[in-house]
DNA sequence: TAGCTTGTTAGCATTTACGCTTACATTATA
DNA sequence: TATAATGTAAGCGTAAATGCTAACAAGCTA
């Protein structure tokens, strides 16, 4: 499913795990009035620390898992911490970022510099 | 100057046209004492808005302003408002950063793709 | 029918951040 | 010397976000 939200997200593996929302709320130990929150998107997504407990909790593969960080960024205004930290800590990364805007970059273009980035190592 | 903080940024510069902090301060329509525990990295850089404001009082070129931006975002653990969106509306792109950190791609292989981004278009 | 389980509603406590006001010591200027 | 102007210290008010507890209705099950 296309355009989902963080909340969504989460109650459909949840529920494709045959969870119930309170015992999956104790697994990542936080309580469950929040949980149920969560998934009707009445509040934002929680930190770091819990998104990590629901991987985990939920078994997700790193596709899914990076899906899940992109939804509870979005879900704020933000970018997923992994993002962050790697954007934050490389001035020719944001640069390039810059670069890329300014010349109004498309996907198509985004993908050629994907599959060059596999040759280039 | 290389590694400054935020504040310093904003100090050197406001002094550099001859601006006293007050009357910075009073331009871009913040409290003096605000601006002060700024500069001094008392406080975080404050919000966009002021930032804006902070880089028309100051007649900041594009590349300055980016410094600007990028330092005052990094004093908070976060990365600059132009470079959010940018990542947020584009999906492609968090591939492709994923991928790099992935590869670990160095300042080499960044430069490089900035060259060529060039070219692309 | 009595009693669990499930999801949900309402509201609270705490923390953190933003930006302000007021008052002060120091330096420069009339 | 008296007055300005400059930068700073201390502390307040407000708002937003995080996560909680307590209590409820609806559905299952014994």
């Amino acid at each position: 499913m296309v355009n989902m939200t963080f909340g969504e997200f989460v109650k459909e593996k949840r529920r494709k795990k045959g969870i119930t929302l309170r015992s999956f709320a104790d697994m990542i130990n936080i309580a469950p009035a929040y949980m149920s929150d969560i998934e009707k998107s009445k509040r934002n997504a929680p930190t770091q620390e819990i998104l990590e407990r629901m991987v985990k909790a939920l078994e997700l593969s790193n596709e899914e898992a990076n899906e899940l960080f992109d939804l509870a960024a979005s879900s704020k205004d933000a970018i997923a911490q992994d993002l962050k930290e790697y954007v934050s800590y490389n001035q020719k990364v944001r640069v390039a970022l810059r670069k890329a805007k300014d010349l109004n970059l498309g996907d198509d273009e985004w993908i050629k510099i994907i599959e060059e980035m596999a040759n280039k190592k």
